[in-house]
DNA sequence: ATGAAAGCGCTAACAT
DNA sequence: ATGTTAGCGCTTTCAT
């Protein structure tokens, strides 16, 4: 029952098979819960590993088969919306034997394709990889290479499965919700986008097409106005002030992300003009910080933690048959109504 | 100039050898930029790795040498305080051949001990633990095993460096600046502890500490008053609560984190009490929604990008050399002041 | 300065 | 059901 005299050197598998007196093949089979062992052997080989407190190299067994490693790329580490999808991943993952290791955070096409590769380079067993902007080509690569969920980006590929928010509908449970309480001039800050691909793919871009749709579906399309930024706190905070430079000004702003609209309120309130009394403002991912009570922010919730469950469950499903159909999930957002939108000034 | 017609299999060190036409040791070296290559060597294997889009596998590296990846590991990813000491990190890694991989957050010890465990087995170069919880023991056994650098956490060791935030002094700038606003009776609410190892080395502790010096050193130990409960959004709503029944009320409230007074605030609210009028709230962390407009909460800055990049310098010379003595680095937090802090009501 | 060859710890054919 | 053995792609002696 004592530990193992000080071992400088690690225990392996043979140190295994000797002890319990059986072959390494046995102990990789029980390791991987293989075909092929008697409940005796199972019961001997377990009882080694115990004793010697064994624990596998991944390294070498990602020489042949699996690392169990799974590798998340994520953007933005401070989004604590990605957290949120982190959570539901490690919910699915945690019973089973993968590990998850997360790549700092992103920003750009570059950034990316060093994560992803060092993650390829690192024998991970599936990648899932978190609202990224690199080139559809760059993913479809990624994915050929080892099995790949993508989240948060719409565009469905025959390479990788997808899980996303349902970004459209979101956009219109906002300038629903604005116009029902009788806004007419709902403007909407979005971040700025050129490249077709994400044009068409992007959360942020289908959020914009969101807001439109739903405008002229009020008979709103006149009243339609968009200040280019980014989804930044300044893009919010310059986003805000073409806004409230207009001829006639917004009685409401939606934001296109809860960060957008903290700078937003900071241009408001160095104009002078109260939220909500005076304006309206709206936002969307409902991250932590909407709650906390001076910012008591309205904003759309998109279901991370779903998001996350999802996303794991498709990836285990590819690891064990990489020729799969590829699948695309879209889950619904909610809007959580706070006390930054009320009905206009009269 | 064309790529390799799609490499099913892929490149190893072997085809770039041929493809050079030397030696696959001569690659090796040339990898390693180990001793002992001409520089016409060096010309044909880069040209050749260049040529094949070669990339080694971190795998087989780990066999024999080292996995050119440095793990970390950080209780709270929603944290954005983490994001800033990785951002250190990387800045100062960036430019090596490290690459850095998180493990997912961790609560408590057991999965502390988890995600450890997983970065071993995984053959991390080194490790870098950000304010764990884990007994002494188990940091000491992991820095055994692979070089380790434990940040924001005091008590010195002989196995590892340290990185860590000066919390004793950073308690003692909240305390004197609400002195110097003229409060007297100044509370604090902590996060409860009672492990003697964790008392001894927790930031939490130690800011509690610096607190009851401060006070006292401020001619303030009458009006020591402290609320025992967590560093959670909870513990801050209940901690308040606990000081606001109080027969003679606090005029200021030091919480011991950002996200402890946005709990606090909540519970300010509801007695109907205004801040910074009625009570003045400060707190520690310099979190990003500190400095959001709604909220402008005074905080003290810990120095988190330059805590970082000392923690990746420590950790390259302690991978450089395991037999270097330990070193432990005590940063200085600075205080930000904001719209929660303002003299006592007269 | 360069290269041949022996492993590192595991998994997977292939026996038995 | 169990064991033997040949690698996986590198790094590292050790020759030359």
């Amino acid at each position: 029952m004592d530990k193992p005299p000080a071992p400088s050197r690690r225990i392996t598998i043979v140190d295994v098979a000797q002890h319990a007196r059986v072959s390494t093949t046995a102990v990789s089979k029980v390791l991987r819960n293989a075909y092929g062992v008697s409940p005796t052997m199972q019961a001997k080989v377990r009882q080694a590993i115990a004793e010697l407190g064994y624990r596998p190299s991944a390294a070498a067994r990602g020489m042949r088969g699996q690392t169990y490693t799974i590798g998340v790329m994520l953007p933005d580490i401070r989004n604590p919306f990605f957290a949120e999808i982190l959570d539901g991943l490690n919910d699915h993952l945690a019973d089973t034997d993968y590990q998850v290791l997360l790549g700092p955070g992103c920003n750009g096409e570059e950034a990316e394709a060093k994560v992803t590769h060092a993650m390829i380079d690192r024998s991970m067993d599936g990648m899932i990889l978190i609202a990224p902007v690199s080139s559809r080509a760059h993913l479809e690569h990624v994915a050929r290479t080892v099995p790949t969920v993508v989240v948060g980006r719409h565009g469905r590929s025959a390479t990788y499965d997808t899980v996303a928010d349902d970004d459209f509908a979101g956009a219109g449970l906002v300038v629903d919700h604005l116009a029902d309480l009788g806004h007419r001039r709902i403007a909407h800050i979005e971040h700025h986008e050129t490249d077709p691909d994400r044009l068409a793919e992007m959360p942020n871009a289908i959020r914009a097409d969101g807001y439109q749709h739903a405008m002229r579906a009020r008979g709103l399309a006149g009243e339609i106005d968009i200040a280019s930024t980014s989804y930044t706190q300044e893009g919010g905070y310059l986003g805000a002030q073409q806004l409230l430079a207009r001829p006639v000004r917004p009685t409401a702003i939606f934001a296109g992300a809860d960060i957008v609209a903290m700078g937003a309120l900071d241009a408001i309130a160095e104009a002078g003009l109260r939220v909500p009394e005076d304006i309206s403002v709206a936002a969307y991912d409902n991250t932590t910080f909407a709650a906390f009570r001076p910012i008591s922010l309205t904003s759309v919730d998109q279901a991370g933690h779903q998001i996350g469950r999802n996303a794991a469950r498709l990836l285990l499903d590819r690891i064990a048959d990489r020729q799969r159909p590829a699948t695309q999930i879209k889950l619904s957002p909610t809007l959580v109504t706070r006390r930054t939108t009320a009905p206009p000034p009269a």
